[in-house]
DNA sequence: TACCTTCGTTGTATCGTACAACCAATATTC
DNA sequence: GAATATTGGTTGTACGATACAACGAAGGTA
């Protein structure tokens, strides 16, 4: 039989667990990153993506997604004009507002890296079951809307 | 009925879910780690938790386990010996090898950190069931185990 | 018209990181 | 056993990513 106590530990256990493993694979990541897109800036692709995932979007919500401040948001996005990966369109309804959309040779890059990036994590989880990666993606996607606005800022 | 084209669409489907919601993570990480323990150096937090996870180790495991340059990890040891964090214990066998220990200071330091973290996680992740707690775990431990020395340096 | 809010940029400072060159201690090879 | 490699670590230097603060421009509101 299992006491209640013991459930609450293993449950402590787990929580210790996932916040121990999505750390070290934060840490990871830049390593990882740069080894698997030397060319693009690295951060930059991230938003360059999230661009083309949301079909277009402003300089504000980048920062709100990746809750980043706008001025490194800014600096990026600026890089990210002159490498010609995106465009800025003003909004005709809001001067202040700056619609982001990739340019043919973003979206080009996008999917060069977006396919070396496939291979690595097809790679990766190659042995995984579908059933597996899709629990293991659904996990992720619940973990991460539960601290979407809930961040205090 | 199922066909297989469907089957392998849904797998890349997970696939990019997975890479989409993991990046989107690693990005957040750090604005997230400074809210939780503004007082800790940030970064050094990691490496002290780590330092007590394995109950001592060398800097040069430090560098392999979380994929950075030994020139980085030796700073922030640094930094965390200037705190009194940390103490270095030379090992009498190899007198190249320094033993890293947390110091009562340093168990002391992460163990208040530790606690805010907890809370954070216990409140993001109150709702989950145990077995969903369980099996996230055990899908993180696979997927950051699937890498740690496949990497090609 | 005068305030307040929102979106974005720029100035400045700091942190985390890598790479390269180096030193010291150990291991290997002839 | 002496010459050469390998390993663990530090320091010099440069750079990227980031935050915060001050600002400007556009739009909304009183």
């Amino acid at each position: 039989m299992i006491h209640v106590a013991d459930a609450h530990r293993g449950r402590e256990e787990s929580l210790d667990v996932i916040q121990r493993e999505l750390t070290a694979f934060a840490r990871r990541a830049r390593s990882t990153a740069a080894r698997l897109h030397p060319d693009l800036p690295l951060v930059s692709y991230t938003l360059l993506a999230h661009i083309e995932h949301r079909h277009g979007c402003r300089a504000t919500d980048l920062a709100a997604h990746y809750m980043l401040d706008k001025s490194t948001v800014s600096r990026q996005v600026a890089a990210l004009e002159n490498l010609g990966l995106v465009e800025r369109h003003p909004d005709p309804d809001d001067q202040r507002i700056q619609v982001l959309h990739p340019t043919t040779a973003g979206v080009q890059a996008l999917a060069s890296t977006q396919a070396s990036r496939r291979a690595a994590y097809r790679e990766r989880l190659g042995a995984w079951t579908s059933e597996d990666l899709e629990q293991f993606a659904e996990y992720l996607l619940r973990y991460n809307s539960a601290g979407e606005d809930t961040s205090p800022r």
